[in-house]
DNA sequence: CTGTATCCCACAAGATACTG
DNA sequence: CAGTATCTTGTGGGATACAG
């Protein structure tokens, strides 16, 4: 079973944690599956299978971690219907909502300006190739 | 040296990038390291050592790889000036800044909502050792 | 259908030492 | 000062098999 770390280590003497909310929050969202998975549940409640086809090409595996740590967050409230086959919905807690607008700016930020860093890439890698780079 | 993954490495039929800007954006911010440096750059044009200590707990290894990418992105400008001993600076671009704003956005609510997170965690942990989970 | 449990590997990332 | 070059370890994450 995967643990999921635990952020305690506020406060101490931990290098990166120390004083600020930011770094914390950050381990949480600087994650491209934690924002996918609060980005298609923005749209609506899903359940695993479901959310698991919309999020094409995560694996069972990573699908289960996320949501279990959205969960532990507080982001993602998970329901559980006892019936056979099991049917399981998973919506956004009002704090998942919150979080998932800024998900939301991002992505329309990255529509807006992938562009830009696409083409700041192929300027970068072509100056790359002709510098003639030391051995 | 550490090689800059290219996007297209998991090209063509790959589940995970094909068709849409965010993941390719997801894959450049959705990084703790990277974040931080857009937000410490965001204050003031910085040199390489005056990030470093500010980023506490960034080692120069990984400082120096996301200055890296961030530069290719094109978010950020690397100025250098060959004196001795040398002087290089880091400035975000207009890009860069455009994003930056973005990263304020999730600092806000960082602080804002730290909190609730942490509560959540603590509400869930208690109940993870209360229930008898299966062997 | 919704998960757990394993095996496995590539790579992210820290520590340390060296250089123009 | 601003990096490179190595070495090593942890872990993110895929593939697969199995279970309630």
């Amino acid at each position: 079973m995967d643990t999921i770390p635990d952020l305690r280590s506020w406060g101490g003497a931990d290098a990166y944690l120390r004083t600020c909310a930011s770094r914390a929050v950050l381990d949480v969202i600087a994650n491209k599956w934690v924002c996918l998975v609060l980005g298609a549940l923005r749209e609506e409640t899903m359940r695993f299978g479901q959310l698991r086809r919309r999020l094409d090409g995560i694996t069972q595996k990573m699908l289960t971690k996320t949501l279990r740590e959205l969960e532990r967050d507080g982001l993602v409230h998970r329901a559980v219907y006892p019936t056979v086959p099991p049917r399981v919905e998973y919506r956004l807690t009002e704090l998942g909502q919150n979080l998932g607008r800024l998900m939301t700016e991002i992505r329309v930020w990255a529509e807006e300006h992938m562009p830009e860093i696409q083409e700041a890439r192929e300027r970068y890698d072509e100056r790359a190739a002709q510098d003639p780079m030391p051995v």
